[in-house]
RNA sequence: GGCCCUAUCGUCUAACGGUUAGGACGGAUCCUUCUCAAGGAUUAAAUUCGGGUUCGAUUCCCGGUAGGGUCACCA
């Protein structure tokens, strides 16, 4: 019995910032590895001297460890140069390779380089997404492999990893898939098998473009780990672009995923990237959370100052990420806990009431609310109790506005009742008193 | 432009030739409500076009159209 142990490699090239497309083929990568018992691999393709940059490392790194997608084999491209030497030199002594000479037509290019000696046929290869594609490869002509011994390029280091690990199924964007053909020409050329090709839509902008390092619309990867979003929400969501398991099931697990992953279901037809579902994701996810949990996220995410339990009920209703508590702060909506509201007086009145019959009101909400003990200070029995007022009047608003507003200073807050428990009872007379 | 790929509500998608074309996000309306948020209910919204094949096409075939990818001494 061969060894038929699945083996997936996701290999992104540290060469700017990386891009939220990138996550779903890591995913699907990681998802097939792990479904089946098999090995996951990432491969940093820093072969490009130039543009590699240890930080754009050091930033997918970090994010892979974020969300969750362990590896279990890291490797570089550039730690592998002898092997790949090694292989540029068996392909020129075996005639599928040779030295070409050039005439350089911008700066840094070689007067020599090592081409591939095209053997111009067609290739048919079986795609698990797209199925079978042919292609002409005279098209191709005798593309480059290195530009000497020591840099070799793309395709070729591409081949030779792939080969080299064991890599069975290669999973990857549908950009790849116009490269594949000439991947299989240098297969063929040093005698490697045929990896199984799964070819995956691309994630598209705003615009129905491919997203890219330099995208606008759509920031880094990173940055929705430092804008508080769930790494099992931004995982959920980046599955459900381009793969569906049938059902109307929307939320699901990273265990729900790997258990329920089916390469075959995976879309032909790009997606486009959608932020709003994903902050109803987000915010789904976070309900599974325990209270403990997102109490603590909650806490964390606020300025030291007003780290308050009694500020996380609202809070928690108003946020579907935990950097939107930061937003909550700067917009100022907590500012009312920590200092007492500064409003022009004529925002206590409602509608056209009279300042005489406002403040009459806030009198007897006072009156009310001074029969209540401290420790029965609770949003309950401030409602029944400010309720008993409001019922009678005209409108409930002659005597709700003004109490909110004296409290909160705010044309937009929580209710007055949440409010006068958070700031506590001596607090909320005073601000109401002050009002008068 | 050559080559390759794709095509169901605005968006993500379901419907292994027969459904009132389903769900979700977003939208709208209503309820709840002093405001906001949350919650509940209701609702609008799609098979790109033209030919076939078939008793019957979203589904299969061909063509048009549209969109995307790729054609580096990047990956």
């Amino acid at each position: 019995m061969p060894n038929n142990k699945v083996v997936t490699r996701f290999a992104p090239s540290p060469t700017g910032h990386f891009h939220v497309g990138g996550i779903r083929s890591a995913l699907f990568n990681f998802l097939f590895a792990r479904q089946n018992g098999g090995t996951y691999i990432l491969r940093s393709e820093d072969t490009d001297k130039e543009r590699s940059k240890k930080e754009y490392e050091d930033e997918f790194l970090e994010l892979f460890d974020w969300l969750g997608l362990k590896y279990d084999i890291f490797f570089r491209q550039s730690d592998r140069l002898e092997l790949h030497q090694k292989y540029i030199k068996k392909m020129i002594d075996d005639g599928f390779a040779y030295l070409s000479k050039e005439t350089p037509t911008e700066e840094g290019q070689r007067e020599e380089v090592i081409r591939f000696k095209n053997p111009n046929k067609k290739v048919t290869f079986n795609d698990l997404v797209l199925g079978d594609i042919t292609v002409d490869t005279t098209d191709l002509g005798d593309f480059i492999i290195a530009r000497d011994m020591n840099e070799p390029l793309y395709h070729l280091t591409v081949v030779i990893d792939d080969f080299e690990m064991g890599i069975t199924h290669v999973i990857r964007g549908q950009e790849h898939a116009s490269n594949t053909p000439r991947q299989i020409l240098i297969q063929e050329a040093i005698g490697a098998p045929r990896p199984i090709y799964a070819h995956l839509p691309l994630i598209l902008n705003k615009e129905k473009a491919k997203l890219s390092k330099r995208d606008e619309s759509v920031p880094p990867a990173i940055e929705y780990k430092k804008r508080g979003y769930l790494p099992d929400a931004l995982l959920n969501f980046m599955a459900l672009n381009g793969w569906n398991p049938g059902g109307e099931q929307e939320i699901f697990s990273l265990a729900e995923l790997i258990e329920k992953f089916d390469i075959a279901k995976v879309q032909k037809g790009g997606g486009i990237f959608n932020p709003e579902k994903l902050e109803w994701l987000n915010k789904e996810h976070i309900k599974l959370l325990s209270r403990e949990e997102i109490e603590k996220n909650i806490l964390e995410w606020l300025p030291a100052e007003i780290q308050n339990p009694k500020l996380i009920p609202i809070i928690f209703e108003r946020i579907s990420k935990w950097g939107d508590v930061k937003e909550m702060v700067a917009r100022g909506e907590l500012d009312f806990f920590s200092m007492r509201p500064e409003y022009e007086k004529n925002k206590l009145i409602f509608k056209n009431i009279l300042p005489e019959k406002i403040s009459e009101n806030i009198k007897q909400a006072i009156n009310v609310l001074e029969g209540l003990n401290e420790q029965d200070f609770s949003q309950e029995n401030i409602k029944s109790a400010l309720m008993s007022i409001a019922d009678k009047l005209e409108s409930r608003g002659e005597l709700l506005h003004p109490v909110r507003f004296a409290l909160s200073g705010l044309d937009k807050s929580p209710d007055p009742f949440i409010i006068a428990e958070i700031l506590g009872k001596n607090e909320t007379l005073s601000r109401l008193q002050e009002a008068i």
